[in-house]
RNA sequence: GGCGGGGUAGCUCAGGUGGUCAGAGCACACGGCUCAUAAUCGUGGUGUCGCGGGUUCAAGUCCCGCCCCCGCUACCA
């Protein structure tokens, strides 16, 4: 880790727009980077994991006001109240944390597009559409409606919308149309899933109209340089935090070694501005753009997109204070395929974390700490006296390191959380093969040997498992490694996940201690009445 | 309307290029074991693979038509 030359691996989440509080479905996508993140770290990768908020734009500007608070002290307050403190409840260790309303931030944002401009990239132009009056904002095809004379009205006021424009500033960004479909083209892993890439070929493939970059009908936002009269539009804002949080325009030392990142990882509502509109930024501007943009899918509840309207969203602390934080990710990462929706239930959670959690790696953990207790007085034996059985198990653990890693690199979480807990099972079923119970029984020197091996392979299976579930399970993991005697092999979070697989690393004469369950059987499962 | 994804066991889902592809986990049933968080291990699945045609010796797996669900089809984020 201290090696300068060492890989570098830059993940982000999106800029979370500060509106509401997080939910369940905004703490799955930081915990997924949180994952990859510390899977790469335990690589000796040099890894930068950033997260932040989105706090510009007229959204936020009406969301403080209904509470009767400036922008500034309303993003202030949520940040401070909500979006900050989720990353401890869902245990993530990210590095920064990004505000768009850092001075540091804003500061580049005007550098960034003053410098575009003057490549020839932004030009004045009107903005025309649908406005209306009551709301004193321009509207979406999809906020009108027909009333009953067939003509287009608020669907808030119900009232005619005006023709109106504006007065703002332009990106070519029509001129990047050919170079983002070479992109795409030549580098399929650019956009993904194959569906998400799809959908942003296709709509590129349309043609790309320029794009408005300012506004001038309200004021939160960053002041356009050279027009005081605007602010820039938000996402054109928002977007670059990926790069100024790198050091982009201050720090080129860092900035050169971090940039491109290597993944964005986003929900597929915003799919298109990271994977259209950010990469014709930064061509404009003549910086590389990211390796990836991974989109994964919406959290289903009851079949449903989760939604605040509905009030569907369930708040991330309600779920954890339940079943914890490591069941938390641990059920994410594993039950859903990235890219994919997925459902969520209590139900369904509850039963993932009593089978594989408590009756299967927790309960897996209390055996054998209990029989080296028991029979070894704690005191983890040497295993002479390994045959086929330990055999076929130290292969088991090869196959699931190589399955894991291989998973990560294709951003596969749920396949290596599976690989893993896989390997729990292989593992319980090795214990309740060998019967170290019965062995027990054998006084002699054979017996003892025999035992000895037994509990010392499942001994060292855990060992593995504590190091391939880190990442996944932190908490848990750092419970296991200190139940198994772990620090006599080092510390957890620096074991190397590509040399997990070596057998035969936890020293005989580790002290194992059966300490407080990992994961209790849960008594009450019924799904509190309050979930938001 | 166009484009993309999907409709497979009670539930959640796997099943490139057609022939052990009719599967996994959960749930359920039975049996074993007793070290362990009444945990664990083993065994058990006769499902019209959305509907109707077609191609083929052989089709969830290819072709045609149809039904249903979801996403995208640009400046809310």
């Amino acid at each position: 880790m201290t090696d300068i030359a060492a890989k570098t691996f830059y993940v982000t989440t999106p800029i979370y727009y500060v509106t509401a509080a997080p939910s369940i479905g905004s703490a799955y996508t930081t915990v997924a980077g949180d994952v990859l993140t510390r899977w790469h770290r335990q690589r000796g990768e040099d890894v930068w994991y950033l997260t932040g908020t989105d706090e510009h734009g007229q959204k936020v500007m009406r969301a403080a006001a209904e509470h009767a608070m400036s922008p500034q002290a309303w993003t202030d307050h949520l940040v401070e109240t909500a979006w900050r403190p989720v990353l401890e409840t869902v245990d993530v260790a990210n590095d920064q944390f990004i505000r768009t309303t850092d001075p540091a931030h804003t500061k580049q944002v005007q550098d960034f597009w003053v410098r575009v401009r003057e490549s020839g990239d932004v030009y004045e132009g009107r903005y025309e559409g649908p406005y209306c009056v009551s709301c004193e904002e321009f509207k979406l095809p999809g906020d009108l409606v027909l009333d009953e004379h067939g003509v287009e009205v608020c669907a808030i006021h119900l009232t005619p919308v005006e023709t109106v424009s504006e007065s703002n500033y332009f990106f070519a960004m029509s001129r990047y149309t050919q170079r983002l479909l070479d992109l795409y083209e030549s580098r399929p892993e650019f956009v993904q899933p194959e569906s998400a890439r799809n959908e942003v070929v296709s709509f590129v493939k349309q043609g790309l109209q320029d794009l408005s970059i300012s506004r001038s009908s309200f004021d939160w936002g960053v002041p356009v340089p050279w027009d005081s009269s605007q602010v820039f539009y938000v996402w054109i804002d928002a977007l670059l935090n990926y790069a100024t949080a790198a050091g982009y325009g201050t720090d080129k030392v860092t900035f050169d070694r971090r940039w491109p990142a290597d993944i964005h990882l986003v929900g597929k509502d915003i799919l298109r501005f990271h994977a259209v509109i950010w990469p014709a930024m930064l061509m404009a501007a003549g910086v590389d753009v990211p390796r990836q943009v991974f989109a994964h899918g919406w959290l289903l509840v009851g079949g449903q997109k989760m939604s605040k309207s509905k009030a569907t969203a369930i708040a991330p602390e309600v779920v954890t204070d339940h079943f914890g934080s490591d069941a938390y990710r641990y059920y994410f990462m594993k039950t859903i395929a990235f890219g994919s929706d997925g459902s969520f239930s209590w139900e369904h959670m509850s039963a993932v974390y009593t089978n594989e959690l408590a009756n299967g790696l927790g309960n897996l953990a209390s055996r054998v700490t209990a029989m080296v207790a028991k029979y070894f007085d704690g005191v983890l034996p040497a295993p002479t006296a390994a045959g086929e059985a330990e055999q076929r198990l130290s292969d088991a653990l090869t196959s699931t390191v190589g399955a894991a890693e291989s998973a990560i690199d294709r951003v596969a979480i749920s396949e290596a959380v599976t690989a893993v807990a896989d390997f729990v099972g292989v593992v319980n079923a090795y214990v309740t093969e060998q019967q170290p119970w019965q062995v027990a029984k054998d006084d002699s020197d054979e017996g003892r040997a025999r035992l000895g091996t037994i509990l010392y392979a499942a001994a060292e299976s855990l060992r593995a498992i504590a190091v391939l579930h880190n990442p996944v399970m932190p908490k848990a993991a750092a419970a296991l490694w200190d139940a198994i005697g772990g620090q006599t092999v080092g510390v957890l979070g620096e074991q190397p996940l590509s040399s997990t697989g070596r057998w035969g690393q936890l020293p005989p004469g580790a002290r194992l201690t059966k300490g407080a369950a990992l994961f209790p059987r849960l008594a009450d499962d019924a799904e509190p009445a309050d979930r938001t």
